[in-house]
DNA sequence: CCCGAAATTATACGCTTGCAGAATTACCGG
DNA sequence: CCGGTAATTCTGCAAGCGTATAATTTCGGG
């Protein structure tokens, strides 16, 4: 009845530390950061919990590493989806605001990471340096798009205004991204990207509807 | 050296769960839900932990009474302001979004109780049903208010499309709220919410600037 | 084939957590 | 002024937490 060690299999670096951050994050979407104890990361990871302090100094630098890799993963998700947007100002913004309120920008699980690493990136200076990164790798590149797409059709605006400009379709983009991903029943599928393009138009007086039947 | 007992006071029950249920807000609202033990939440209402279990059957339930104030007060106190908005529809409107994005619903306290209590609305179907009530009493009015503000510019819209609108409006200031919130030190006071009207205002084709000046 | 280094597991410790129940104290009605 | 009630404090417990470290297993290079 000694009941015997458990076997397992030696792995590389990147590959155990690779696990752990995505257990952590997927504990941290579905329950927030008291869900994610180290013990559950472990199991999650399908090891036991004492390799997680060979791969990481503490937990709080697991969960640092761990937001670092959501962060970076979102906006290059996003920019690399722009790679195949083509020339035209105008597509790419349509482009721009439908890829950001479709999956995997908007969805539940992204709104839950979100929420569970505010009060950590708060509290610390060093996640709120990642954050900032993040949250403008996505609000500059819209600036500049709604700039070349108010250039393009013959209006130009000084700075200042065109900023308030990008400050308020990122905010529209980021209210339909909040509402879809907190209650995603309520909304059709498309009918989130879809109402985004035709209202950052509106907000714009661009005609980006024109576009959305290059979407999918 | 026989430490004497801590001396106490007696209150009311309605003063002693309100205390106790501010505080767990207050630790909620600065560190999420981990910052709200119940020693801590105990501590920081000048009682005992034991205490808490003679007001609340379990922590549960307290934070779940927490929760419920928060969004009633939520609620409340935005509805409470338009009490004193006057009978133009256009006016409203302005002074709607215009309060929405001022303290107290527009400040970090206000969105890091957000973000605190989101694992807790999903996973919870009580909860759900608080917050569901809470997002409707301000979805709702907004609705009504730019069917107001449409007829009585002579536009009319079929519901589907009104609710469309409706939404949009929502998430803009939903979007400013979090912006506003999550980075108040990029925003100068009066900012957001002027940009809210304007943005609303053009987002609908409604002159909602024109109000600007009434507000305060 | 086997040995050493490194990856992984196992065990243990001190602390915190939510919860329970007994002991005490404050306050009210007589 | 005094006794009873219930509001409040106090003490303790079992479980879970993050961390530390020793014991084992895996696996590639000689």
């Amino acid at each position: 009845m000694t009941q015997e060690r458990r076997k397992f299999r030696r792995e590389g670096e990147a590959q155990r530390q690779g696990d752990l951050i995505a257990a952590a994050l997927d504990l941290i979407a579905e329950g927030g950061p008291q869900a994610a104890t180290v013990r559950a990361i472990a199991q999650r990871a399908g090891v036991t919990p004492g390799l997680i302090r060979h791969y990481f100094r503490t937990k709080e630098d697991l969960i640092g590493a761990a937001y670092a890799q959501f962060v970076r993963r979102m906006a290059e998700d996003h920019s690399a989806t722009m790679d195949g947007a083509g020339p035209d100002p105008l597509a790419r913004l349509a482009w721009f605001v439908w890829r950001a309120l479709c999956p995997p920008l908007t969805d539940s699980r992204t709104v839950g990471l979100w929420a569970g690493f505010l009060h950590l990136v708060r509290n610390d200076p060093r996640m709120r340096n990642i954050h900032r990164t993040g949250y403008l790798s996505f609000r500059d590149p819209l600036e500049s798009l709604i700039g070349e797409c108010l250039a393009a059709t013959g209006r130009s605006l000084p700075p200042r205004q065109l900023q308030a400009e990008a400050i308020a379709a990122n905010a529209l983009i980021d209210g339909l991204w909040l509402e879809g991903s907190v209650l995603p029943e309520d909304f059709q599928p498309d009918e989130l990207p879809r109402l985004g393009v035709e209202k950052v138009g509106a907000l714009l007086g661009l005609p980006l509807t024109d576009h959305l039947e290059d979407m999918q």
